[in-house]
RNA sequence: GGAGGCUUAGCUCAGUUGGGAGAGCAUCUGCCUUACAAGCAGAGGGUCACAGGUUCGAGUCCUGUAGCCUCCACCA
């Protein structure tokens, strides 16, 4: 026997390890057809948030659904070595145990960041247990495996080999604390206070001046030159000049390029190569020196002079007060600029020259837009829109700088001939290694998490999953993420397999938090899931998370629909507790006859949710899903159908009772099985509760539909009329809800089962005729009256008719309209005009039924 | 500068081929009724941001306006 309360934590203690020891995850069943996720690979870097929580319950509800429909399902579980943040996180670590990577050495280092990911693997692993992930664990990848390193190798070489990965100096982003380069999407644009420093420049044996503006004085001793448009009137006549640069005085040529807008600031920019994107490209162009005036770790280096081994920001403090000094500061204005920042270590980005590798995206990209024309090779976005934010950044695609000055993470693939200099770029290492060196960066993470869906299948070897399960099905993953990886592997995939990575794509938002703010480690504002775990369980989390918003959109987490989740699963509870205390020891269970009306009702409903939850589910949409399966057990499962079956189960008629059950467990075990991809903890134990204790839902099928009459269940819609009307009155005359009313009912046939569930639901009986005090009270094709023993307040309730009256009578003159309007006739669906007539007759029906009666009180 | 989104009940939000506005929470009234008081039975509450348009019919499609939000790109 179910106790009386719903009790999560006794519900999911123990029941995933039972699963993964009975296997229940595992894939490989080849009767049937394949159907594959590959998880979003966690970085091994700290705790699963829960944003975790919201990608993996989506993920696992769908697996648990396509199981269920028959499928073959391979969820694939993983982890990200992820580069950089892992790098920072064990440098952080070693700095506490005052060490530094350096003193390690490469060895040493990567040792402990083995121990690292060990460590977090684990803890990975218990998050995913307690939320019940339902993945193939025998499949598990890592982004270093042997596997998918070779993966990543082949790759390289192969875009290398075809000429779509170079080596280039080029100004790139970089981080200034992790000591590497990033790539573009790397960087995240902030927008901050800042200064404009405005400076006096002199012209070279001249008194003239003019004046230039800076957000960043302390580049000043990069220099090389200063720029204006060729066009610009008032200051073109410098082109050819020379200036003097007040950071060191060091003589400036003063060019034209077209670049500069006319106009803007002072109209005269000077220009650093080696410390900004747009001035290197303008340094190319006239074929100038690219000086770079800092160090890897963002301090100045001898170029500076006396500031050489100062910190970027204190130079550029000392840099002003020196041209102040000189008396050529005219004016530091307060301004908003937006300025750079890594990613990960959340410093401000230096743009950098340095020699670094590149992807060639622009062919790449081409092919996959190619392919994104064509319904057959295209990725399906859900919801839609969001393959216009993918196909637009495919479009302006940059080149992608792959190489990380970092330890973590796959060794590139090329050697250089000690003598000659000459690349060595092979799937193997040079034979003769002691004539090479390897390249000492690592490749960006997001450089082998590009390769996810089919190097964690094998490729390249041809093995039997990539074969079964390649192309995935769908990737559920946040918006955040399309650029740094939906778009990556949509890239290698078309390039390598000639194919999608994943068919669908599933794209959620951010987990908010009750105010819809961003949650931040600063705002101190984000929320443990394992804490909402311990208090409410998992399940009210999951229905939480996987029902509590539309695709795509932001979800605030709310600890009110928490609570309301658990108050549902209560509510399951509970029903299936009612439904098997009603058990007997003579009962078994044997397959519903549907003879009642009611039994046609209930199963016309269930019918009908079948069929809504497995559209919904088939396109993504848990939330609408969710909600018509709460609102269907809550309301006609619970309010109504079980209250129905109070009148027999109450009764001595046994065989009754027994199919009464029948119907009851039927629609009982649906429900669980619907609501298994929502809530799998408790299915189980209710599951388990109605079958039997070695039964499982896990092997449990998709409900299907069985047959019923529909129009024996639309009676039942009538007798929940008389219901709803028959409490209204009571309310109306502050009736007790204990006192029974008799009932005079016109326009429809009732039957003795009817009467009993009308006495047992709103103590109502029926009776042939009344002739003292009456309320009337229009049903479908009929009427009811009550029998009042009290005396009526007739004044209320001719109110209460006349405000009936007078909005029936607006109900008719509405219907009329539409159907005296010939083009709605003409137009409309036939279906819809005959809705409406019928709609008509029923008004009708109200109003004479309510007009007699008022005659009585006038 | 480019793109996308939001504006619906007091609050948080659903509303998918256009066919009479929904949920949860909150509020009010009445209930211990053979599961559930974290419950049950009722009730109130919305010119669906604004203005046009298409249509027999618009919360839903189109155009414009306003406010808010997000992403991308950015000028020294």
């Amino acid at each position: 026997m179910l106790e009386s309360k719903y009790d999560a934590k006794k519900v999911e203690e123990g029941k995933y390890q039972k699963w993964i020891e009975k296997g229940y995850f595992e894939s490989g069943d080849l009767s049937k057809k394949p159907y594959c996720l590959v998880i979003p690979p966690p970085n091994v870097t700290g705790k699963l948030h829960i944003g975790h929580a919201l990608d993996n319950a989506l993920q696992d509800s769908i697996i648990l659904y396509k199981r269920m429909k028959g499928y073959d399902c391979l969820w694939l579980p993983g982890m990200d070595h992820a580069g950089i943040a892992t790098q920072a996180k064990v440098d952080a670590r070693l700095k506490e145990q005052g060490i530094s990577r350096y003193d390690l050495g490469r060895e040493g280092f990567l040792k402990k960041a083995w121990e690292w990911k060990n460590e977090y693997a684990d803890f990975i692993h218990k998050q995913w247990a307690k939320t019940g992930l339902s993945v193939d664990y025998r499949k598990e990848r890592f982004t270093l495996d042997e596997g998918l390193s070779k993966a990543v190798t082949k790759v390289f070489v192969d875009y290398y080999k075809e000429g779509l990965i170079y080596q280039g100096k080029r100004v790139i982003n970089w981080d200034p604390q992790a000591k590497t380069a990033l790539s573009n999407v790397e960087v995240i644009h902030k927008d901050v206070k800042g200064k404009m420093y405005y400076f006096k420049y002199h012209l070279l044996d001249s008194d003239e001046t003019f004046d230039v503006a800076t957000t960043r004085p302390e580049t000043m001793y990069g220099d090389v030159c200063v720029v204006v448009h060729p066009k610009d009137e008032k200051l073109n006549h410098l082109i050819g000049k020379k200036c003097i640069n007040p950071a060191n005085g060091d003589i400036l040529p003063i060019i034209g390029d077209e670049y500069i807008e006319i106009g803007f600031g002072t109209g005269a920019m000077k220009c650093t190569p080696a410390h900004d994107p747009n001035d290197y490209q303008i340094a190319l162009r006239h074929n100038l020196e690219m000086p770079i005036c800092m160090n890897e770790d963002g301090t100045m280096n001898e170029l500076a002079g006396e500031l050489n081994g100062l910190d970027r920001y204190e130079a550029r403090e000392r840099t002003v007060e020196k041209i102040k000094n000189l008396g050529q500061l005219v004016k530091i204005e307060d301004i908003g600029h937006s300025v750079g920042f890594s990613e990960r270590t959340d410093v401000m980005v230096e743009p950098y020259l340095s020699k670094q590798w590149f992807v060639k995206m622009k062919p790449l990209a081409d092919d996959v837009l190619n392919a994104q024309k064509d319904e057959k090779t295209k990725i399906n976005f859900y919801p839609q829109r969001f393959e216009k934010t993918f196909t637009q950044w495919l479009e302006n695609i940059e080149d992608w700088c792959i190489s990380r000055q970092l330890w973590w993470g796959h060794r590139i693939p090329v050697w250089y001939h000690k003598v000659t200099g000459e690349i060595y770029c092979e799937y193997e290492p040079p034979k003769d290694s002691e004539n090479y060196i390897q390249d000492e960066d690592v490749l960006d993470t997001w450089f082998s998490s590009a390769l996810w869906p089919f190097s964690t299948l094998g490729w390249p070897e041809a093995t039997e999953d990539l074969n079964r399960y390649y192309p995935t099905d769908c990737l559920v993953t946040g918006y955040d993420i399309i650029f740094f990886w939906v778009a990556r592997m949509a890239v290698s995939a078309r390039h390598f397999t000639k194919n999608v990575p994943f068919k669908d794509c599933l794209i959620h938002g951010l987990v908010r938090d009750e105010q819809g703010r961003k949650m931040s480690k600063t705002l101190g504002n984000g929320i443990d899931p394992i804490d909402i775990i311990d208090k409410y369980g998992y399940d009210s989390l999951r229905f939480f998370l996987t029902t509590g918003t539309a695709p795509g959109y932001d979800l605030n987490f709310s600890i009110e629909k928490i609570e309301a989740a658990w108050n549902f699963i209560n509510k399951l509870w509970n029903a299936t507790r009612f439904v098997l205390m009603n058990k007997d020891e003579e009962y078994k269970y044997e397959q519903p006859k549907i003879e009642k009306e009611t039994d046609h009702w209930i199963i016309e409903k269930l019918n009908h949710i079948i069929d809504q939850t497995t559209i919904n589910l088939d396109r993504y949409e848990m939330g609408m899903a969710g909600n018509e399966l709460m609102n269907f057990v809550w309301n006609d499962f619970c309010s109504n159908y079980i209250e129905f079956t109070k009148a027999t189960l109450t009764g001595d008629n046994k065989k009754e009772k027994h199919e009464t059950l029948n119907t009851l467990i039927y629609v009982l075990d649906a429900i669980v099985r619907l609501l298994h991809p929502f809530i799998p903890f408790v299915t189980e134990e209710l599951y388990q509760a109605i079958h039997g204790e070695e039964e499982t839902i896990c092997l449990a099928s998709w409900p299907t539909k069985i047959l019923c009459d529909e129009n024996k269940a639309k009676q039942v819609d009538i007798l929940l009329e008389i219901i709803k009307t028959t409490r209204e009155i009571k309310i109306e005359n502050n009736l007790k809800p204990s006192k029974e009313l008799l009932i005079v009912i016109e326009g429809f046939k009732i039957n003795d089962d009817e009467i009993s569930i009308l006495n047992k639901m709103c103590k109502l009986n029926v009776i042939d005729k009344i002739d003292d005090e009456t309320i009337v009270r229009p049903i479908t094709n009929g009427k009811i009256y009550f029998k009042m023993n009290e005396i009526v307040n007739k004044e209320e309730e001719l109110k209460k008719i006349n405000s009936e009256l007078e909005r029936l009578q607006s109900e008719i003159n509405r219907c009329n309209n539409i159907l005296n309007n010939k083009s709605f006739v003409e137009k409309a669906p036939a279906s819809k005009v005959e809705e409406e007539k019928q709609k008509l007759i029923n008004y009708q029906n109200s109003f004479n039924t309510l007009t007699e009666k008022k005659k009585e009180f006038m």
